[in-house]
DNA sequence: GCCCGGCAGATTGTCAACAACCGACATTTT
DNA sequence: AAAATGTCGGTTGTTGACAATCTGCCGGGC
């Protein structure tokens, strides 16, 4: 084959890069503000590039930008992550089940030998954007549908890490293993109404063992905090 | 209640909304590609404020950059839409789960009214970017979960009127407000389980209506166009 | 002693100019 | 004539400086 196409990196796209890895790896702290002068000097970039690398971000709602006051790191409460969840519940079900048409038999072994493995120690080393051999990461491949493994594996775990690291480490249930093959085996079987099932299931248990409430009305008012881009758990 | 925070808008927001606006209006056509200077002389702003308001744009993922080369609005395939209904699908089922639990009677009884009224003609006359008096709108809004919200509205919503200015008008199904009827039957009746299996059954009858395909592999291979921004639905 | 208004400092928003790169055309070579 | 190569115009990427705005602090007044 012909050599791989480099791929060109404008600034732009390396303080993108940074910054996502940062704020998902738990060095830039949710709710921590983003002083542009500071970070294009430490990036070694100018305000240019910078700004729109952080444009980008307000775009996938990763930080929020006021206006004339700054930037900062989205800070999820407890009810955005219940929120979340509720979403994850049926995408990751609808994963399970494409999953179960597509993977084929020696992808459905493979997986079965992830089933083991839970988060490892969050935040310790992982370099790569998508650590290839995570449980869910591996269904949300198998669905074969591109904007769903995007949408999951990009945006969705990304939040939810950042929350993780907020608040301390991972329960890491021990049943979680059994589903997990009970999963692969309702998808060996090919029956995609039990795969997606018993995957919702799971992750609601997931959620509920984060002690997070659900179908409760929405309280719609924050305490907007006063002082200069609040110090939440910043710094 | 406190007071709304009045929203400042700047130049890069101006810009933002205005080409978001032009993008789902079918005033910037699907793989039209923006000249910088030109839009920014269009819109009496510099290039930079344009420049940010299109990396917002990258991070929502309406438009494409392709670096030194340019920006040009995304182009649907079929195979997209597909996917975006299959996951509209699932989460359309979530809202009307969720709906069913939180919206008050009184709500149902408006909610029965917006069963009847498909979509109009689009791109016509809808200055207002959420017209809350659709039913899919309504059924999401009472979910009151607020990121199944905004993805089902302003993310996906968008994308698929974006795909049908593309490919004519709406096929309007006569069925549909039939199906919509029944749906708020099984939300009246509280009962979430029957709500969520009518919707998604309703969703994928509307995607079968679109002559699309589904669980089929992706092909995964596009033939990149030669010519400096494809001038794909352009012009 | 507390509240209100103005001042200073810093940060953000915007702009115009410079540099780097790509696509297309004309030229040269086989 | 066809293919490869050099050059040119135009667009994008980046920079530094300037203007506008917000925050915190200080002083005066009640």
């Amino acid at each position: 084959m012909g050599v791989d196409r480099i791929d060109v990196h404008t600034l732009t796209d390396l303080a993108y890069e940074t910054l996502e890895r940062a704020i998902l790896n738990g060095t830039l702290a949710a709710g921590a503000p983003l002083g542009e002068a500071e970070l294009a000097g430490q990036l070694g970039i100018s305000r240019g590039p910078l700004r729109e690398a952080i444009s980008r971000l307000v775009g996938r709602r990763l930080v929020q930008r006021i206006p004339h006051v700054g930037v900062r790191v989205v800070c999820l409460s407890d009810w955005d992550v219940s929120e979340v969840f509720a979403m994850r519940e049926v995408l990751e079900g609808l994963a399970a089940r494409l999953a179960s048409q597509h993977m084929s038999d020696a992808d459905l072994v493979e997986l079965e030998a992830c089933a083991e493995f839970r988060h490892r120690p969050i935040a310790a080393g992982a370099p790569r954007a998508r650590p290839a051999d995570d449980f869910h990461v591996r269904v949300a491949e198998g669905s074969r549908n591109a904007r769903l493994i995007e949408y999951l594996c990009s945006d969705m775990y990304s939040l939810l890490r950042l929350y993780r690291i907020r608040s301390g480490g991972t329960p890491m249930r021990a049943a979680s293993s059994d589903e997990h093959r009970e999963i692969v085996g309702a998808m060996r079987a090919r029956d995609g109404d039990a795969a997606e099932r018993l995957m919702r299931a799971h992750v609601a248990r997931a959620r509920a063992s984060l002690g997070l409430q659900y179908d409760v009305a929405r309280p719609d008012v924050m305490p907007s905090p006063r002082g200069r881009l609040g110090r939440h758990a910043a710094e």
